[in-house]
RNA sequence: GGUGAGGUGGGUGAGUGGCUGAAACCAAUAGUUUGCUAAACUGUCGUACGGGUUAAACUGUACCGGGGGUUCGAAUCCCCCCCUCACCGCCA
């Protein structure tokens, strides 16, 4: 959620940005500042006559106490006489309030300067792209082929537990999801992130946290009868963590571990075969709240650790700065870290790294205390280190060899191998 | 699921209708002092939204789990909801 303040100050810049992330309503800006307006006066007038009634309601108590019956009498009728004007200034307000607060949440973050211009992914920037291409000559089978050939993964088993979408990881498979995920969770605490483990439901104050409610409902699960929801990724229950606290220390990170769960409701065709896109997939997030004014260095260090993470896997990447059209509402800046399938002959989205700057903190409250003693909004970044089905997908089919997958160094130790067979 | 107790500021916790935005203690923080890896003393110390100011000072309103009600006036009384804890039941 933007600031009210950047509408009472800064309403060029406003429209500049919310042009760039071809956002249409523009209307909503001056319906904003309108509303921010009549809402002020409002809280003026209402709150002086408050005060009137509260001086009076003290006089009647004095009075009372002096045994002044009579002119407390008159005060009670004084007080009597403005109630309704009162009441009447209050649902004024809540109702200024509640509509400002509507339109406000239709608007998306404002892009960062470096943000390029454009509407679709042809438009985003190359940032970086590693210069080998894995020469596959021999044999060149897609994950799912070499999935069903060394027994790892059982897409149709899933479909007969749950449904499409939620495969079934057995044996070498199993054993390479768990060596993943603990190898991604040591490289980012080695780095300095704390590991959490969250709890894989949340209620609905943490939904609205995050901003997946209310607009991103219908791609998560939803178990009514407690009305909760299963995460779609870690960052909702871990960035809630901080909801409504003021933060003593910056900066703060963290990472997790956890199933993500997504409806992905309307996704079907070529590009959701295999592990391309499914329902039930695993990740390890980091999260970083940071001061303002070094949120974006942050951001820098979270995409340098991603290639660094990536390149250790072997696996040829290139990193790309998302354009105005293609951001996710909440980001101001997001990086995509694509890798090359060989295989399937197409880059396949593992990771996305975004600086939110206040706009999710704005909505969650969360703070810290600036060299003044003010009480500021920090910054929230998040990114995934790593997403895993489109990782195996990779690793399957880069590293395949005719004596089977070949695993990269830094996992042996985890998967105690260093070949799927 | 049943029964009981309870939800107050960063923490413990007092407060059952006006003198309470809230005692006291702890933590935090600034300073004073003592020559020692610390103690003592003093001050400051909730949040949000307004007004005000270059910025402060200052000032208004709201908030004691959430919502509604009674009253001239509510942390305090009433109703509904949520949550926590304890015991019982069930159970990985």
């Amino acid at each position: 959620m933007l600031s009210i303040q950047l509408f009472r100050t800064d309403k060029e810049l406003l429209l500049e940005g919310l042009k760039k992330k071809n956002f249409k309503d523009l209307h909503l800006v001056d319906e904003i500042i309108a509303l921010d307006e009549e809402r002020r006066k409002v809280q003026a007038e209402s709150d002086t006559l408050a005060a009137t009634i509260n001086v009076a309601s003290k006089q009647v108590g004095m009075l009372m106490a002096q045994g002044k019956k009579e002119e407390a009498d008159l005060q009670k009728a004084t007080v009597a006489a403005s109630k309704d004007a009162a009441k009447n200034f209050i649902q004024q307000l809540a109702t200024i309030e509640t509509d400002l607060q509507e339109k406000l949440l239709k608007l998306p973050n404002l892009p960062h300067s470096s943000v390029p211009a454009g509407k679709t992914p042809e438009d985003n920037e190359v940032v970086r792209q590693s210069k080998d291409t894995p020469n596959l000559t021999a044999q060149k089978l897609p994950h799912w082929e070499l999935a069903a050939k060394y027994e790892l993964i059982d897409f149709e088993l899933g479909n007969k537990i749950t449904g499409s979408g939620f495969p079934v990881y057995i044996g070498q498979g199993a054993r390479l999801q768990r060596a993943l995920i603990s190898y991604f969770l040591d490289y980012n605490i080695a780095a300095g992130y704390k590991e959490y483990y969250p709890p894989y439901m949340v209620n609905e104050a943490s939904a609205y946290g995050t901003g997946q409610l209310p607009d991103k409902e219908g791609q998560m699960y939803h178990a009514t009868e407690d009305n909760f929801y299963l995460i779609p990724t870690a960052e909702v229950p871990v960035t809630n963590i901080y909801r409504d606290e003021i933060i003593k220390e910056l900066p703060v990170m963290m990472t997790a571990y956890s199933p993500c769960f997504r409806r992905e409701a309307g996704s079907y065709g070529k590009d959701v075969r295999g592990l391309n896109r499914v329902h039930q997939f695993d990740k390890v997030e980091i999260v970083q709240f940071s001061h303002p004014g070094k949120s974006y260095e942050a951001l820098e260090q979270m995409v340098f650790h991603i290639e660094k993470l990536l390149q250790s896997l072997q696996l040829q990447y290139r990193i790309l700065r998302l354009c105005g059209g293609d951001m996710s509402f909440t980001s101001a800046l997001t990086y995509d870290f694509e890798v090359y399938s060989a295989a399937q002959e197409r880059w396949l989205e593992v990771s996305s790294v975004s600086n939110f700057e206040s706009f999710q903190t704005n909505r969650m409250k969360i703070r810290f205390k600036d060299e003044n003693g003010k009480t500021q909004l920090v910054h929230s970044l998040n990114g995934s280190s790593l997403a895993l089905p489109r990782i195996v997908a990779c690793i399957l089919e880069n590293h395949q060899t005719p004596e089977g997958v070949k695993l990269p160094e830094v996992l042996i130790p985890y998967y105690r191998d260093s070949f799927i067979k």
